[in-house]
DNA sequence: GAATGTGAACTGTTTCACAGCC
DNA sequence: GGCTGTGAAACAGTTCACATTC
């Protein structure tokens, strides 16, 4: 019904406006909203329709109350907990980046093989053996994780979060891991990534 | 005139095929390739057309020879350097994933402010004042660039890679960078990824 | 006049289906 | 039989264009 690409203009467009309020600004039309997200003013009414959320031909679209509408649409808890396993350098990486306290999203709790870290504290979330998932996992409402583990088990951990009711992944393990279908995945490869951006690099000389 | 998805899976291919070769088999059918890479077999023959490499009807595809033309196609350098702006923690995750001596993709440098990282190797890469980026650019013909620094200096730094000659951009920071239309961005922000796989978990249940 | 909301047209991507081949 | 290669069909996503509203 709702499309991945709609769904992710819409967050980009929720995260544009978050900054655009700031201003004392009220109102917005498709144009500029579209002018900040790189995208087209049809394209932005096309995705505001999703919402259902409808402005006017005078002012265009009142911020806040847009704001709340994709808010509301796009997930209507107040505070997200979420997981991280495999506390490497990119796990650091991640849960420093998610440590700022004012984000909607917390990682709950990591976890890792290390028993040095295992009870520590790593940026704001504690450190986990991975035998507790199930209940931090409960306790927690936690739906979404992120796999930063080596490839070797990247399998085995993406098994564990399934079967504890994990239902989004974020994969950073170069390999496609295999999950139900009702489990969301998203896989962020740098080799990938790399090879891809390079291309067109290279094709735009 | 090539899709951004279509070279996507190519690259997906060819990694699938270079772990296959290992164990000494040496062909491969389409509906084999998709299973592996959660694809299906007519989009893969599909996407095979682009490199131009045909297989044949009883044997599948000869996996050595649509490795190497897979490879061809996408780019046809032994190694390719890149560079790595911003040596905070997720920078430092991503020059650890690429020091591995065995990628044809290799950070050639990277670049900070910290004058006390200055000069010092970190995961096989030296890193650099930004005052010397055109230099490394040139000398290493580099084309693909991460940016890894704060939200703050995003642009900033966009703007130098760009003025150096870079036409690929990995870009981490939670800003849509501004760059002219011949350069390649692929904007990887966490906030966003979250709240999209956490959209899609929640809708799982 | 300039904006929204939206059916219709268009463009891009994936899947189907089958001729040709082994 | 089962495979590839590929036109044609189907589907998805984006843009156009315009009636309507302020």
């Amino acid at each position: 019904m709702f499309s991945d690409k709609t769904i992710e203009r819409l967050i980009i467009y929720k995260f544009l406006l978050e900054k655009y309020k700031a201003n004392n600004i009220k109102n917005v039309f498709s144009h500029q909203i579209a002018e900040m997200a790189g995208s087209t003013p049809s394209q932005v009414r096309r995705d505001l329709m999703s919402v259902g959320y409808t402005g006017n031909q005078k002012n265009g679209y009142n911020i806040k109350e847009l704001n709340i509408s994709i808010e509301k649409f796009l997930h209507p808890a107040q505070n997200i907990n979420i997981i991280l396993v495999g506390v490497g350098n990119l796990g650091k990486a991640i849960l420093n980046y998610f440590s700022d306290l004012s984000s909607k999203y917390k990682i709950a709790a990591s976890f890792d093989v290390d028993k040095n870290i295992i009870g520590e504290y790593i940026f704001c979330s504690k450190c986990y053996s991975i035998d507790d998932l199930d209940k931090i996992v409960i306790e927690n409402n936690v739906k979404t994780g992120f796999i930063t583990v080596p490839l070797s088990s990247a399998q085995e951990v993406a098994d564990k979060l399934v079967s504890a009711g994990i239902k989004g992944i974020i994969n950073f393990a170069p390999v496609r891991i295999k999950v139900p279908e009702n489990v969301y995945v998203e896989n962020i490869d740098f080799s990938i990534t790399v090879e891809k951006v390079n291309f067109f690099a290279f094709k735009n000389i």
